[in-house]
DNA sequence: CTGTTAGCGCTTTCAC
DNA sequence: GTGAAAGCGCTAACAG
């Protein structure tokens, strides 16, 4: 098989000594061609290295078998466990991955007109989109899904892992477990899990009539240990309950506390984080946490978008999934 | 602007009064347009919310835009890095990236059918491809760039952190430094990278006279414990220093060592590693590995595809780049 | 079951 | 500088 560049149906045609349609029947499934018909024309295929042109196929059927996938903090240690998810379960059904990786979370604009461009059938997007970018998905006709996070002002489908769960059972069990001095550390300004977390752990705090300190970090491991300098200051040293938005700046916190600062965790500082990243189970850390259901979700995802690209009016459905409390080494529960 | 689905060339061209291909021209770069008439027509276009259509561009300029990226392992801490700099440097040169994310490093074969029929202009890839499939490359005239591997028979334009000079730059400081008993943790054995490196430290102890013992792991943590373990045994608790060939798998194994074992680090049994992933530098671990140069390679490989991908019959060129050592609190070295 | 015939939305000569 | 016309490689009626 000498596999060359530019083979076309109409050269497979010729060598099995059909028409042209008739290649194209043989690549369809449900099209009637003889059998031995079929056979002739894959033989000739096979022979010359044929592979139908997606790209002519797209543009006839307006089909494009591709799917946008808009992630912010590839780097994030959890987005990528996601991320391979996704790609493997999307290629199960025949479509592929264009992914657009943004170096913030706002910097959505940019990668939407080749969005556009390319035609997708559909978006799994975990950045933040405005509600003009959301209005556009749905002009366009072009499906989407939302991954963790929700549409801000539109009704979109999405899925997402429970925040206010996650973070009530993480703020009951340290309240209950006796702590008294609450710092949280939230992640950047424009990030819509960072905010929905912080959120909710200082809603469910004021709920137990416990006012905490609250600073911001990056979502990274320096984060972590810089945001507790800060709130050990704020509070005096006070601190006796660290809430993190995600496991990483947990990760951070707990060497610094460790490392830095010599307080223990979790006897005199309890720490919790919110991902379930696999550094988080790593004996060094044994952090406690809130575990995503990853396989569930994106699983979620991708059977949402494929429905809604098949029938584009289904109405928007939000899945809200539980996550897990992984009662880590790290905080003091109950 | 009512951005809707299905904008085409014509409905602008209509819009402003001009010919189709006038609007081809005003969306071309050096193509002669009067200033005057492309303002009409990018008004025009605004309004309705046109984007040309890059899956038709893509047809008749034989030119798709896209690049694939074949990349195993993406869950491994090491590649999300390398994934999302490629993307990025890609996508600053209007390359869109078509991802394609493998369970193990041997399932290329499948995905290729997809990369033809894609048409894509180039392909980086982080996986074994066989000589037959770096032929079919060469044959189909898809610029190829290797990442962290080179063509197994026949010459490939490639980039790689290299393996000699690193595992070198190891075992000659664990030697120096007084360590007898050694001992590797390699990778799977379809592993490219895996099997380089452990043949790199297996030559340089043979070099200094010395034979290790060694073990395969599956590039995650919890090999590296187990891996630890088992060479404990092959070696009467004798082992001294613990070569792995990637960071998690070291990280692994320092923690069995300390928590399950009772061995202290490095004063007891010094551990390497290899990649310089982030976990590596902290606080907790200050493991001592090669960091590789992961900017200077995406921006290598990116320039390289980039490159071949507009002059198709550049020469194969391989580029070797050393990765830095560095030193942490790991292993007793010279 | 199979061939013929139109295009999909765009770029690209080629005249004007 | 601009429009007309001819496709890129394929699918999808439509006859036969």
């Amino acid at each position: 098989m000498s596999e060359k560049a530019g083979v076309t149906s109409y050269d497979v045609a010729r060598r099995a000594g059909v028409s042209q349609s008739a290649v194209s029947r043989a690549f369809r499934k449900g099209a009637s061609v003889a059998p031995a018909t079929r056979a002739r024309i894959v033989e000739a295929a096979m022979a010359l290295g044929y592979e139908p042109n997606a790209i002519a196929q797209g543009l006839i059927t307006k089909r494009s078998n591709l799917v946008a996938i808009i992630i912010s903090n590839l780097t994030n240690l959890y987005y990528p466990e996601v991320l391979a998810e996704l790609t493997q379960r999307l290629s199960l059904h025949g479509v592929r991955v264009l992914l657009f990786s943004l170096a913030a979370e706002s910097d959505v604009e940019e990668v939407l007109g080749q969005v556009w461009r390319y035609r997708v059938d559909g978006a799994i997007v975990a950045a933040r989109l405005s509600t003009e970018q959301l209005v556009a998905f749905s002009n366009r006709g072009v499906p989407l899904v939302l991954y963790n996070r929700v549409g801000e002002g539109v009704p979109v489908a999405s899925v997402c892992c429970d925040s206010d769960l996650g973070e009530r059972a993480l703020v009951d069990g340290l309240v209950q477990a006796g702590h008294t001095c609450f710092g949280i550390i939230g992640g950047p300004a424009d990030s819509y899990v960072g905010e929905e977390r912080a959120n909710a752990a200082i809603n469910r705090l004021a709920h137990h009539g416990i006012k905490a300190e609250f600073v911001r970090g990056q979502f990274d491991y320096e984060s972590g240990g810089a945001g507790l300098k800060t709130l050990m200051e704020l509070t005096d040293s006070k601190l006796d309950a660290l809430i993190c938005v995600n496991d990483l700046m947990a990760i951070g916190a707990m060497d610094t506390a460790r490392n830095i600062i010599g307080k223990r965790v979790p006897s005199e500082l309890s720490i919790t984080g919110f991902d379930g990243v696999s550094p988080a189970t790593w004996e060094a850390y044994q952090l406690t946490t809130i575990r995503q259901p990853v396989r569930r979700m994106t699983q979620a995802a991708v059977a949402m978008l494929l429905e809604r690209i098949e029938s584009p009016d289904i109405s928007p459905e939000q899945r809200l999934f539980a996550g897990e409390l992984l009662s880590g080494r790290s905080a003091r529960l109950l």
